[in-house]
DNA sequence: TATATACATTGCAATATTACGATGAATGTT
DNA sequence: AACATTCATCGTAATATTGCAATGTATATA
């Protein structure tokens, strides 16, 4: 099929594998890491960075901004991109409360 | 194509995007719960508390012991499988570093 | 107005993922 | 030995993802 069975989780199990898909693409991980370092950019500088064509980094800036981690704002013919500080530490706390969730300390098996 | 240009992106980038993919499916994620719930389990426990195929949640649990996220040792007939402390914080270390990496406080744009 | 620049969108080909029935392998039970 | 139970693997169908050329749109500049 391909396609996943959403109605047989929880929303926050659901919310959290969609965030985690639009991480799972090293190209999406670089733009972020490269937002993080510069703290705005455009896309004209990520073809240069990245080495994609400008249809395929258009298209992962899109995944980005649908999952609210980025926005963008025109600036004439360019336009800014940048991390949405509320979104990303929302997301931060859904994988913080996955990973703490288990205690380091114990070992089964 | 649906490859992914690994070449492109340093190493880490490649294994953040990587196991992000593992987590980016509810399935995965519920049992990953469930293991930190129950601290131990075995898949026949797991097709009744999913209500996903046999076959289905097996493939799931071979993806995230590929990744090394969880552990099974046999049991007999069945399989405990259990979360790998180690990796387990290790991965929590790849995804801090994410979020971490941008200040909290500045809003730029 | 004509042209250049910076993205976005569309359409397509190649590959990956999701789900499951059928079947196989290993262990336990009668 | 015959059967049941538990899980893994194989094969397959449906859908999703990745990447890019081509094209569209909007703004700026000559």
């Amino acid at each position: 099929m391909g396609v996943t069975k959403t109605d047989l989780f929880t929303e926050q199990q659901n919310e959290l594998a969609k965030v985690a898909k639009v991480l799972a693409h090293p190209a999406r991980i670089a733009i972020l890491q490269y937002l993080i370092q510069s703290n705005t950019c455009i896309n004209g500088d990520l073809v240069q960075e990245l080495g994609l064509a400008q249809a395929t980094i258009s298209q992962h800036l899109r995944e980005l901004k649908e999952t609210g981690i980025i926005r963008g704002s025109i600036e004439g013919v360019s336009v800014n991109y940048c991390i949405d500080p509320i979104r990303w530490s929302e997301i931060q706390n859904l994988f913080e409360t996955l990973f703490s969730g288990f205690p380091k300390i114990t070992d089964c098996c």
